[in-house]
DNA sequence: ATCGTCGGCTAAACCGGTTTACCCGGGCAA
DNA sequence: TTGCCCGGGTAAACCGGTTTAGCCGACGAT
């Protein structure tokens, strides 16, 4: 009954395997698998005993072999086109994977995280081993997504172009935007710059079926419909993250641009767009109005109070995970659903009235 | 080369195996493996033939079967005592996962979590094909620890109750609570509140070797020196989150106690104090000082900024990989290695003087 | 002509489980 | 007594790859 293996200069205790346990035990394999996994096909007496020895030789069925002849991991994949090292700076993301948690742990499911191996984002999804993955910010006109759909698994798709065949969810994202937009431009408010999440990849330009561009057009409605066009030079974009607010706000000064409000895609980028202001001695609203999106927790607790577009995003994640679970049980195989989730604004107080003398 | 298979009502793609590619292009499946993994053992013809025809059959070597020949996963498991649900809702967490992606990206590995299944932590962890683990906040009378460790595999324990025989990163908790508490005694506080994080399972004491045992004692000691005793009635738990913070003031106020400082040991409990004392028309740190524990992020955004011991996040998240990476590669193994980080008080604009009228 | 070697490829064993098909002996009904 | 069923167990196939040992033919050296 030694379970160990001199190797050169460790000594590593080798896990008992299931011939370990049946030899023990003076029975066979089968009975072994029965005793854990059908123990009614086996007396009663022989179950225990069998127990017994694989509890004294610390027996655990190995998890991989049986990922392999089960055809199942009991795992979902979370896949992100960035680096995780990137999105869990943002709360956003925190939030949402909270809602997938939630979901995925009351059904037995473990999470796992996809972000790009070695640049590659088709090679890590191809080492994933998961029944099915909730892709977040997937956008359509990435360079492997073609690659990623035909590794098989079911997925389903959140903040991502809408693919026909693919599950999604999403939010009012034209809507949300246009209700910040007229919010200012009631505010008096016409000289604008827009702060908006950079694509995964470098040298991308925006995809207009992505979120980024939804937003970009539902602010741009608003203001088409007082006859202004917003030209690109005020559409700026940087990492959904604190630091990129902080980051982009000071470029665009450098740039000697001075708009009076600033619409953010992105609750983190807003706040870091308020304390760059701040830095620079300027108030909010008093100077310049702050809108962010997400409604993240953190808006309400910053000063002053950001006003944002709410998006129910624990929803999102929890919605993902519970339409991925019908994909993988195997119904609704046929026609795919699409969720749309609504979006509203929350006014709070970082967005005040142009003031009169720039107005 | 049809690879499609009929079952009752769904129509799903077979993925093909190594054996499919093997008898298309003509050759054995030991062929077909060489073609990938050691292509110089095969004429460059027979190699690329075979990757044309795995091309066009969209062959990709199944995950799980590679995991159980190579004795690998090429992936770092992430253990939480709590529900994901639960510590994705404390920044703290965000950041150091961010530390943990950090150094698992660049080395290949990605991320799994391991959570409480049903409520058991070992069965999550028998379940997770992982090469390693890194557990977060596992205090040592935690019941299934025994179970986890003899699961065989390597762990970097971080913020948890050391154990001799795996690695460990922590930081110097008694010292910055110390620090903290010496800081708000100077300003004249005597009537304290401390907010601790709760063991992850109720109805469990607090394990005195743990991070809230560590912390308790530097303010303790702090409190001591001036021959002031902390009675327990003034230590009271929480989620560690916003809302457990609010919650916890409120409770607190609730039962009659009035402190002038408030000692957290979570930034975001702290925040969350804050904000309930807003809710209650109290200043900070005019009726009550607020001192936090982390310096999130979002520390130096809130209003007023907060006053928290600094301990460098990302940075266990980081060391807790490279270690684990090191342990994995069998190096190191005689001996674990225990880090203890340095903390720092930063004094931000949440604490000031106790009020006269009150002193 | 013979032998050794080497490039190119394959059959079979293996990783560690689960599952299928079947065997064996005892009890019960006919 | 025969036939059948059934409880309790096993051998072998299987999941889908990788790896080891070895085969085969060509080519160079002796």
């Amino acid at each position: 009954m030694t379970l160990v293996r001199e190797s050169r200069l460790e000594q590593r205790t080798i896990r008992p395997r299931i011939a370990d346990v049946a030899r023990e035990a003076g029975v066979s394999k089968t009975a072994v698998s029965f005793a854990f996994n059908s123990p009614d096909r086996l007396s009663p007496e022989t179950a225990s005993r069998i127990r017994v020895v694989a509890e004294q030789l610390g027996y655990t069925p190995h998890p991989v072999a049986r990922m392999l002849t089960q055809r199942q991991t009991l795992t979902i994949g979370v896949l992100t086109p960035q680096a995780l090292s990137v999105v869990f700076s943002n709360p956003f993301f925190g939030a949402f994977t909270e809602g997938v948690a939630t979901v995925a742990e009351e059904s037995g499911y473990a999470l796992h995280f996809i972000s790009p191996l070695h640049g590659s984002l088709a090679r890590a999804m191809s080492r994933a081993t998961v029944d099915g993955v909730v892709a977040i910010g997937l956008s359509d006109d990435h360079p492997e997504v073609e690659e990623i759909r035909r590794a098989g698994v079911p997925i389903v798709l959140v903040d991502s172009t809408a693919m026909p065949d693919h599950g999604s969810i999403e939010v009012d994202d034209v809507g949300g935007a246009r209700a910040a937009a007229e919010h200012v431009i009631g505010l008096g408010h016409r000289d604008i710059l827009i702060i908006g999440v950079e694509p995964a990849l470098p040298s991308r330009t925006v995809d207009p079926g992505g979120v980024t561009g939804r937003r970009l057009r539902g602010y741009r409605e608003a203001f088409a419909a007082i006859d202004i066009d917003i030209p690109d030079q005020r559409v700026v974009v940087g990492p959904a993250s604190i630091a990129g607010g902080i980051a982009v706000l000071n470029g665009v000064w450098e740039d000697g641009l001075r708009p009076t409000a600033v619409l953010a895609m992105s609750d983190a980028m807003a706040i870091g767009a308020m304390r760059a202001l701040r830095d620079m001695r300027l108030t909010v609203p008093g100077d310049v109005s702050v809108v962010g999106f997400d409604d993240i927790d953190l808006a309400q607790h910053v000063d002053p109070p950001l006003t944002t577009v709410h998006q129910p995003i624990r929803r999102k994640g929890e919605e993902a995970v519970r339409l991925l679970l019908t994909v993988i049980a195997g119904r609704d195989v046929a026609r795919p659903e699409h969720r749309r989730l609504a979006t509203r604004l929350i006014v709070r107080g970082s967005t005040g009235p142009v003031r009169p003398s720039r107005g």
